[in-house]
DNA sequence: TATGTTCTTTATCGAACGCTTAATTAGCAC
DNA sequence: GTGCTAATTAAGCGTTCGATAAAGAACATA
């Protein structure tokens, strides 16, 4: 949200930070324009745009691809949290509350401008962190997903029957649902829903409403 | 699908041939290079896939960014199926059987490599022809959807009561279900449902199946 | 075989790229 | 103030970018 350092000024005078905190404007103000142009956007112009010259940059990061590395571990890594698995399964709260609770909280956390398009440009340069993101949303929220659906329908647990990719398959439609509006909003920069509140319930009740007999037909093992 | 001329060779005889064919091999290769790289592709890396030397593009495209117009053109108008919406407004059909039909057919459209890449990569850079292309799925297709979700559920029609954006946002939801097959498959390449066609049908199913009970809501007009 | 057309190449331009070096200057201890 | 030191900058290295100009080679026609 701060913003910082990008007067776009001209002759401006030299100011001289403590380390850290010129490493932080850095890498935010790196964030903020890798995500807007994508990682090949030319370090000149990000200099520019912090109001520094662009040799600074190599001091604080011998290369480029350091300096997105450091990128990437301040968007992804920092903003996931391990509670959430606990939220979902929490059966003393109903498995619709607990959808939307996380949902919202999820979205909180990641819909915004740098998260979503960074996202975006590293998943299509096919870089390591990305895949290993997407493990974790597998294992840690869609997988978690099918097995609370599962007790919720009576049927038996992962550990008798092993989650099938089927049922994972389902748990990310509901996931794009819901993550589709952030990238319809920060990647494309379309019009979204105004009250995101409302759109993940609805989703959350589409989704428990219709899912029932799908799940019932997949677990019972009716191979494709 | 077939390969063109991606002779990656070192040293090959100079070949000469009839304009139209040179320009649409320099197209199929722009479409597959691109959609690999993005759009910072360079033309030197272009021209070497292809077999032929930089400034032989530069004949055929005035610039760059000549080409990739091109290249737009190619991937995205040639693919839209005005019938969709037929298909979708048929009402001798079911409205499930329809919504299975279409998503079929829109999947087997643009599932691919070339599609999916070059509209994520020309959504990131804000294209003016990605947001064409939104709007007509919106008009063309998902609101399409709420007013024949509307007939089925025994709600006024569109011209009565026009389309509510939560409406055309749940419609959304389906469809970025779906779509975002295409993406974990092709954009992040990751495992994706082997047998589509299921996938598909599922997530109607579940969509038909849940889905009343918030449309009454939304048109009955309980505002965010 | 000779000739004209035009498709394709070689050779290159100026600008911009990531990155380096060496000179400057801001901020601190005294 | 005065020096010291490290943060910052100006200048520039070699390379690569999109794009151009002119030379060369394939093909049709005679």
């Amino acid at each position: 949200m701060s913003t910082i350092g990008d007067l776009e000024g001209e002759t401006r005078p030299r100011r001289r930070l403590p380390p850290e905190e010129r490493e932080r404007q850095i890498v935010e103000g790196a964030i903020r324009f890798f995500a807007e142009v994508g990682f090949d956007g030319q370090t000149r112009e990000l200099a520019r745009r912090l109001g520094i010259t662009q040799p600074l940059l190599f001091r604080y990061f011998p290369t480029k691809d350091d300096l997105i590395d450091r990128v990437y571990e301040e968007v992804y890594l920092r903003r996931w949290k391990p509670e959430w698995t606990d939220w979902l399964e929490d059966r003393s709260v109903p498995l619709e509350k607990r959808l939307v609770r996380y949902y919202e909280d999820y979205s909180a956390t990641i819909f915004d401008y740098e998260w979503v398009r960074i996202f975006m440009f590293s998943g299509l340069k096919g870089e390591d962190i990305n895949r290993r993101y997407l493990r974790i949303v597998r294992e840690k929220i869609l997988a978690v997903v099918c097995g609370e659906l599962r007790h919720e329908l009576g049927l038996p647990g992962p550990d008798e029957v092993p989650i099938r990719p089927d049922e994972i398959d389902l748990a990310w439609s509901l996931h794009a649902a819901i993550f589709y509006v952030g990238v319809r909003k920060y990647a494309y920069r379309e019009p979204v829903p105004k009250e995101l509140s409302g759109f993940i319930s609805h989703n959350v009740r589409i989704f428990l409403g219709g899912v029932a007999p799908v799940v019932r037909e997949l677990v019972a093992g009716r191979d494709a």
